[in-house]
DNA sequence: ACACGATTAAAACAGATGTTTTAATCATAC
DNA sequence: GTATGATTAAAACATCTGTTTTAATCGTGT
């Protein structure tokens, strides 16, 4: 290869600008144009618009759920020794730090991120099948480990809040920095750690609250 | 005019083509050929597709807001009469209800619930400067309303928990019906009322939680 | 040095896009 | 009835879209 890999270069602009500009404005030249190839070179490296779309998003998502299920497993294992009920708060961690703290990981992954976020806000998107083909095993085992530290909830109950949960974090994910109407003393900026926390505390309360 | 409105049909196409697909995947012949009109109507009644769009936005969210504000304002000088302060659920009852109330109306309603849950994910999109043009006073006055139902927290908290707030918000717009991962024994029709108090529940909990 | 498969480059493809232009048609007032 | 302004219709506009095709080029193993 000339170039240090232009499959590379060609991922990383198209993971920028899907996330910046959506799927459907974002177009071939401008990321080849972006990523310093030739046009031709996308439908030669991944066959389609659409297959580059699902290897942007594989990419990074396949080794986050990996994460995830295991800081979950691990969380259930450890309770299950300890004969006590997993926490809800912890749960809903397996399933968040891992997604946040990409953001630590440069702004390659922040990318990334906007991406999933944005995705999630497009119910009949051509990127959401491709996200819940590798999402749902997941998603239920999130929901089962859930079920598991609310006991007292119902399963309706605790579908809608967790579909109110994934809402918050879509929105996050996607609204990080500059987002309207915020007032002058408040600090955007909030360091990954700190939103996790405030996330779960607000989560993990409207999951434990009594009907 | 030989039908009836012309404009009133494109209006009607582009919300519900809009809603469904996006603003730039949807087409304007796809819109005219919908709304049964010429495809140069929409220039000659609009001017162009991102004015059309504006339209389609403020025909609903204009009247939404007058109601919002209203049930507001009610609320707090009642509040204030009484020597107490307004409870966070009820500020937030006075933001929510409205909204999927127009539920009720039908499901041209709905698209445009639809459209507006889209355009809250969108942060750089053309709709979404539109949208916040119109939305930015009264975001603000809820803002204030909150601040003074929730004494105890600060301005920082307050902010975040608020955005938490409206990414359910949104989430829970456009992603009615049809959602993903629903498992057997849920009922995905909730009536609007009871998905209503639902919501308050998780919310209000998260926003008065201690920290 | 040569050959071969992989990659890149440039051009062309057919079709779709938003917008404009030019005529035709309609409704209404005189 | 005819003139006038508003609306509709049909066609053309230039531009952009994703994809293919055809050559050229590169790297590597012999």
């Amino acid at each position: 290869m000339s170039q240090p890999d232009t499959k590379q270069r060609i991922l990383d602009a198209a993971e920028h600008l899907f996330a910046r500009n959506g799927y459907h404005a974002t177009s071939l030249r401008g990321i080849t144009t972006t990523a310093d190839a030739n046009l031709a070179a996308v439908n030669y490296h991944f066959g389609s618009k659409e297959a580059l779309l699902e290897a942007v998003i594989v990419r990074r998502l396949d080794p986050l759920n990996e994460i995830r299920r295991g800081q979950l497993e691990a969380l259930l294992q450890k309770a299950e020794l300890a004969g006590e009920l997993p926490s809800c708060r912890e749960v809903l961690r397996a399933f968040v730090e891992p997604t946040l703290r990409l953001r630590q990981q440069g702004s390659e992954a922040e990318d990334f991120i906007a991406l999933i976020g944005r995705t999630l806000a497009e119910p009949r998107g051509i990127a959401m099948s491709i996200f819940l083909r590798h999402m749902q095993p997941l998603l239920q085992r999130i929901f089962q480990a859930l079920a598991l530290s609310l006991p007292a909830l119902t399963e309706q109950d605790l579908f809608w809040r967790m579909h109110f949960t994934m809402g918050c974090l879509s929105h996050i994910m996607r609204c990080h920095e500059r987002y309207s109407m915020v007032p002058d003393n408040v600090n955007i900026d909030l360091p990954v750690d700190e939103l996790i926390e405030h996330f779960l505390d607000f989560t993990t309360a409207g999951m434990e609250v009594a009907r």
